[in-house]
DNA sequence: CTTAATGCAAACCGTTTGCATTTCA
DNA sequence: TGAAATGCAAACGGTTTGCATTAAG
């Protein structure tokens, strides 16, 4: 089983562009705001996740930023701009009960989404539901902690491998 | 911040106590059923979760049967014989995003719970919803995953950490 | 020039594995 | 007596850290 991330149906390619873009627009504001200085390695992370669909590990982040012709990232970067990213609240981490911590972007004018995970082959998929939301919100209120934020996983077997 | 577990508002511990006790007779009919034998390690471990009301970790574990004048077990044990009973279905894995995977035994007639993370102070407590479940169940037939199992995990500030 | 950003390699630490020994049926 | 169970210590693998170097403002 080789985790990996897919797009169940592909939706909208420009409306992600879009959102990514905006996104990092807003992280570089946040990041001139909090003092920090620009540099190469952020800057192809940021614009590699402004184009993904769904969470990534720091391996996949790292191998892509070689793949894609643009400027390799050491390993050691990869997990430290996260951290500062994940501190900022522009990217959070995806718990999959896969051995290795994914990261995704947040963004909050984006309906923000859950995870679909099959255990047979670590395909990993967005999903998102207003029901779910709404079920969590009002339960939100009557739990004995000031919740921030929620995670919600769903374990299966995928199409292919229900088959 | 010192992962650690509570129960909220101390959930009748005799409903626990007579839950845990069934559990542990499932437990060990499924392990002789899968023609394994006694020992005293394993034996030890199912009577520490039997009565756990929330999940803990493999050193938690570890601490508990060396503390508990119980035969102490080695980690590589702890380990061993948590990935058998999760094979069983007899523990699930939990996980709470602090570094540390969790487990706890499963118990077919007892309501499910999830789980409340501390992210100040790590604390861990268990909830349940019925409004939850359901909506969970509904959305479990319009997803491309054949949905065996959910996790919920609700992050934020306790009521001490809040305060 | 002062401070942040980055790469490299070593250190960390939770978890797993190999192997010898003990225990159960 | 043969298979399973266990402990110990070494190995693993994802993540983090220390330190020297480079680059942004």
């Amino acid at each position: 089983m080789s985790p990996r991330t897919a797009t169940a149906s592909e939706p909208a390619p420009t409306a992600t562009a879009a959102a990514g873009a905006d996104w990092v627009e807003r992280a570089e504001l946040a990041l001139a705001a909090a003092g920090r200085k620009r540099g190469g390695a952020r800057r192809s992370l940021l614009d590699l996740l402004a184009g993904q669909e769904c969470a990534l590990t720091a391996l996949e982040i790292e191998d892509a930023l070689r793949a894609r012709s643009s400027r390799p990232v050491s390993r050691a970067s990869v997990y430290r701009i996260l951290d500062e990213l994940e501190a900022l609240a522009l990217v959070q981490r995806v718990e999959t009960g896969q051995a290795m911590v994914r990261y995704e972007r947040v963004c909050e004018h984006e309906q923000h989404h859950h995870h679909l995970v099959c255990d047979e082959c670590g395909l990993v998929m967005p999903f998102s539901d207003a029901g779910l939301e709404r079920a969590i919100d009002s339960l939100s209120e009557r739990v004995p902690l000031a919740v921030s934020e929620h995670e919600i996983v769903l374990h299966g077997a995928c199409r292919d491998c229900a088959a």
